[in-house]
DNA sequence: TATTGTTATACTCTATAACTATA
DNA sequence: TATAGTTATAGAGTATAACAATA
């Protein structure tokens, strides 16, 4: 199964690896960042961060543990993610009076301006990060992704 | 554009975000990574740590730099990784006449056969990881994300 | 001058567990 | 007892820039 023979050109061969979900989730996240960092970065917006906000924005007084578990971020960093975002003016945090334990989440005046301000360069990036793809190949592949995530389906 | 409401579902609603290539492949990353990293943890193996080691098994010899970038990962993080693997015996580095700036790495005894022991359990794992999609979504998956991330052309 | 890799620093994110307070 | 969130700590990964050695 070993390749036996010292590696003589740039090709990196993956085996089997190649062929792993896991393993090709990883690499196209990390490129889709690559595209998406560079251009937001110039724009001031961090990924997470405004992927967060954009939440909070589409569901305003939303429970924080199911953003946090939307987005798939772990509730330890949760609360620092949102008191960064809370010290900068842009979220408030409430303490409903029907259930004492939890927090909703919403956008402060500020906190709507930065997003709405930032929409427009957000979601061109999200659309054209696909060079690679023709145009059915990605709606293909966010089709598949959506499904493997479960994000279409009810939680 | 702004959903005019207070969310009083457990749903959250991601709006564009949620068809975009970016913001589902980070889910679908950490989804993976969830089942891939519970399995894994049992039988002692770290993703990052296994796939780089896996790596170099199949392509002996070959230089540090392809290897970081066919894995995206940055120099500055593959030289702490490669470091760590060298100080646990199982890799070894070489400096070859021909370029001497250039790293070439190879595993070690212990390093062939601290993958050949993990092999299985790592392949298993790579190929079940997708409960929630069939076997032919599964495959078409895994061919869209190659042509996204260019791991099937040549380099 | 450009390339390969190293060092150093700071930051982001994750993992884990112990903890508070509410239910 | 279970749930929602917080705090604290450690580790993994990334970003960046300055650097040495070699081409």
């Amino acid at each position: 199964m070993r390749d036996e023979h010292i590696s003589d050109t740039d090709r990196v061969e993956m085996a089997e690896a190649g062929e792993s979900l896991g393993f090709l989730l990883r690499i196209a996240q990390v490129q889709a960042f690559a595209n998406f960092h560079d251009q937001l970065g110039k724009i001031g917006i961090k990924p997470g961060e405004f992927t967060l906000l954009w939440a909070i924005y589409h569901n305003p007084g939303q429970k924080q543990g199911n953003i946090a578990r939307t987005l798939r971020i772990k509730p330890a960093h949760m609360t620092k993610l949102v008191g960064r975002q809370v010290d900068q003016g842009l979220v408030t945090r409430d303490i409903p009076a029907d259930d004492r334990r939890s927090v909703r989440l919403t956008l402060t005046k500020e906190g709507e301006d930065y997003v709405t301000s930032r929409r427009d360069a957000f979601l061109d990036l999200t659309s054209t990060e696909s060079d690679t793809l023709s145009t059915e190949d990605a709606r293909t592949l966010v089709e598949l992704l959506k499904k493997f995530t479960g994000q279409n389906a009810c939680r």
